[in-house]
DNA sequence: CGATTGGTTATGATA
DNA sequence: TATCATCCACCAATCG
């Protein structure tokens, strides 16, 4: 791949080296804490009181068999770069790695990932297991046991089994349904879940009607799923697997087979979690961050992604190529939307300000023009399609959640919201629920911001006494109309319900 | 223009 | 309860 303005060499060996120190330091900081809270659940659990929040569990009993090293270094030579050119900052940091990696090796380290997830090829679901001995397999069984919901003809178009059900990939929107009021939304104490350590950068519901399961990635490359409904002994069914080396910027599962889960990150992988197969498969390596990922309603066998500065990519599944790659943002693509009513039209938003409108049909490798460009002053985090398509909202850090509609988008009005998320909190996406009424963005203060379509103005914030920490991302359960998740950088999920 | 620095912000762990 | 370490977002300012 050219390096048509996607990253310079000095970017890239730079994030190289602060990822290769993070990966190292989220590797010690997952086993100290899950040490830690191993001793911590071994105690508490005698006296574990009924009001505390459910978290994943670390085992205890998995040995330790950390045989690889825990990072595996890509050869600067092999990639073009000249052998000095690691010099103050990579030496430095290379100290400081294996200082922390002898201190590591004399840590008593249970329930480790015995692979570096930044291998190459496939790595297998146990290994990368971080629970307890004798769960590695009980994720695979509960997803395998959904029933394929939804039926698929020879050109990709769905039948529905359900009036309900519209066309939908990323999520199945649920039609004009009436439903309770969003400011009735509520949040109960069993809804609440630590699923992963850190960060949470991607939230994404099972696209079942049979269960309700999340899956979180965070900054350390961990992805975590709760089972909401499930119950064992402690009242949470959480497992969580570390088949990244970086933050997982996004996840997106398959809707006509639950059991393909995609997951991106900014170590440059692309992951496919086969339930089936039992291993996180390698679909796509980059040596650019890969910031955002997407299926299309239309064609389930493309990923669509977001690549370095601006790139863009359609990657065709079962031939294993890239059927398409282009530049089409001055800096990185945030996020990648389908439109579920019209097909071939594609939303995206950039680092460089803008969000843009596309023709699928006519991108070309070269310069394409978007059919409709909205120019926000700062980064846009989001751009997102109405379920029915007739709406565009934008989310940007220039503090405004743009609204874009009309036969051809022509018209763009900006709602004011506070998006000064800073370094420590996700950055806020504006999401649709299961209709075109509201827009859904997180609230600085603790709370989940509503934005009525019709008003054209915040009219309601969705607060909660355990709600701890500040909700960033989140998913509309694509079935279950007004269950509601959110995700914050403490690792957390809640769960909003109807009463 | 590319590189670099500094400022901002919230969270969970810790003392 | 207060303090500390975090450091993968973004922007403004500065230097070469």
């Amino acid at each position: 791949m050219g390096s048509k303005g996607k990253m310079t060499d000095y970017e890239r060996r730079r994030l190289e080296n602060i990822q290769r120190n993070n990966e190292m330091l989220a590797a010690l900081k997952v086993h100290s804490k899950l040490n830690d809270l191993s001793a911590a659940s071994a105690s508490a659990s005698a006296k574990r009181t009924s009001g505390e929040i459910k978290s994943y569990k670390p085992g205890s009993a998995k040995k330790p068999k950390i045989e690889t090293p825990l990072v595996l270094r890509r050869s600067l030579r092999a990639r073009g770069v000249p052998p000095d050119a690691s010099t103050a900052n990579g030496l430095d940091d290379d100290g400081v790695i294996d200082k922390q990696i002898n201190k590591s090796r004399t840590m008593n380290s249970n329930s480790v990932p015995s692979v570096s997830p930044r291998k190459q090829g496939p790595i297998r679901m146990h290994d990368s297991f971080c629970g307890e001995d004798g769960l590695e397999n009980k994720l695979s069984e509960l997803v395998k046991g959904c029933s394929e919901n939804v039926l698929l003809n020879g050109n990709g178009l769905i039948s529905s089994d359900s009036v309900d059900v519209i066309k939908g990939c990323k999520s199945f929107k649920i039609g004009k349904k009436s439903w309770g009021r969003v400011e009735e939304l509520e949040l109960k104490p069993e809804n609440i879940a630590r699923v992963v350590p850190g960060r949470i950068m991607s939230l994404r519901f099972f696209p079942t009607r049979d269960m309700q399961m999340v899956a979180v990635g965070n900054k350390f490359g961990d992805i975590g799923f709760w089972h909401v409904n499930g119950k064992d002994e402690d009242g949470a069914e959480i497992y969580l697997y570390h088949p990244h080396a970086g933050p997982v910027s996004g996840i997106v599962i398959d809707p006509f087979s639950v059991s393909k889960m995609y997951s991106s990150c900014y170590e440059g992988f692309i992951r496919m979690m086969s339930m089936e197969k039992g291993v996180f498969d390698m679909v796509y390596h980059s040596e650019y961050c890969i910031y955002s990922i997407a299926l299309s309603p239309h064609d389930v066998n493309s990923l669509y992604f977001g690549e370095g500065k601006g790139g863009f990519n359609k990657w065709d599944v079962r031939t294993g190529k890239s059927s398409l790659s282009c530049d089409l943002h001055g800096d990185r693509i945030n996020t990648i939307d389908f439109n579920t009513d019209t097909e071939n039209i594609m939303a995206t938003s950039s680092t460089d300000g803008t969000a843009c409108i596309w023709d699928l049909r006519l991108m070309k490798k070269e310069k394409t023009t978007p059919l409709k460009i909205i120019k926000h002053k700062r980064a846009v985090h989001s751009a997102y399609f109405s379920p029915s398509g007739k709406f565009l909202a934008t989310t940007s850090y220039d503090d405004k959640v743009g609204l874009t509609s009309g036969a051809n988008y022509e018209s763009t009005s900006m709602v004011h919201h506070y998006n000064q998320t800073g370094r420590w909190i996700s950055t806020f996406r504006g999401i649709w629920g299961w209709d075109d009424s509201s827009i859904y963005v997180g609230n600085m203060k603790r709370g989940v911001d509503v934005i009525s379509v019709d008003e054209g103005r915040l009219v309601s914030t969705l607060q909660s006494d355990i709600l701890s920490a500040i909700p960033c991302r989140f998913d509309p359960h694509p079935y279950n109309v007004g269950v509601l998740a959110s995700a914050t950088s403490g690792g957390q999920v809640y769960i909003w319900t109807q009463p």
